[in-house]
DNA sequence: CCGATGTATTTCAATCCGATATATGCAAAA
DNA sequence: TTTTGCATATATCGGATTGAAATACATCGG
């Protein structure tokens, strides 16, 4: 699965330019399981216009840079539907945090402990955003596909912080406290 | 992180050819947080051949091609702690499972039920396998970092497993069964 | 007024993936 | 028996992707 499904995808919720795709993967719904740097979103969405799935709609701003904001065509919606369709491949995890941990040996205790409460830390904050009623998080996506996704990511990041506790003392860290 | 720290880190528990680092990403211990290709893997390692960190030595093999043995120098060793020791990035996470998940309204139903039924299975599977004594998965990992790490990924699939259980209501699955 | 930050796009070297080519031996199917 | 497929083993290369920098403009705080 490529780039330029992930545009269709985004695209599917409403018009966005490069950067909001961008900013939407970087920080929105998205972000915890995608990724794309601006490098692939732009040539993607000028291929996607080129092949009739997209629209691109030059758009003046008082007071900012001008945006291009892109559309989905009719022609674009059936073609995401075709994409989503398509056998999946398997999950690609990279983590440089477990990679480092699972050479536990070759490092100071008090870096194991480092590593540790930050990821602890991350955990914390990011189970909260997602827990909070959504101030910042503007709950844009609607339909019981994002809540699933969103009670999937949930459960993993609190399985994560709960196993994270109950190590403590492998690690020599302080008690625990309450998530 | 790239891939020549990685193959340091695999060399740190013994001595082997390309080959055999790939196949401990496709199918040990580093498979679930890591990855990385041939055509990473061999430049990878001819770079740090000439830089010196590891000496590689060419093994005649009676009935197999021949192959060339990477083993950790000295210096080796210390520049793996090194690296080991610089920040480390976020977790990579690429899921298309879940990204095709994330617009369920665009799929039919039965569509749905298939990709939740597979990944159960696959999710079954790989507990079994991480959690039965280990006839297949030898273990040549000793120490406190692969049993952390070890825990770690079992946590999550567990919760992962949990998770589908919980919503099989919601895909019209039939009943629970025990994982 | 000036630096920092946010919006917005483009470009590019370095890296990495995925597939293919090449070579060999073994085991099972045809 | 032949041949087909599979496992071992390395090299190579086109194409996709990353990550960072370059460019441009506007706003806001000090």
């Amino acid at each position: 699965m490529d780039v330029a499904t992930l545009c269709l995808a985004v695209l599917a919720h409403g018009p966005a330019s490069g950067y909001e795709i961008k900013k939407e993967l970087e920080d929105g719904a998205y972000s915890h399981f995608f990724r794309a740097s601006f490098g692939s979103i732009y040539p993607a969405l000028a291929r996607l216009a080129q092949e009739g799935f997209v629209t691109g709609r030059e758009q003046e701003q008082a007071k900012r840079p001008d945006k291009k904001v892109y559309r989905l065509t009719p022609a674009g919606k059936r073609e995401l539907s075709r994409r989503l369709q398509a056998p999946i491949g398997p999950d690609y995890i990279r983590s440089e945090f477990l990679l480092v941990l699972f050479h536990a040996e070759l490092l100071p205790a008090r870096h194991r402990r480092a590593l540790i409460e930050e990821r602890i830390r991350q955990l914390q904050a990011c189970i909260a955003e997602m827990t909070g009623g959504g101030e910042a998080a503007c709950n844009r996506y609607e339909g019981s596909g994002p809540a699933f996704v969103h009670g999937y990511g949930l459960a993993i990041y609190k399985a994560e912080l709960d196993y994270l506790d109950s190590q403590r003392r492998f690690f020599d860290l302080p008690g625990a406290n309450a998530a």
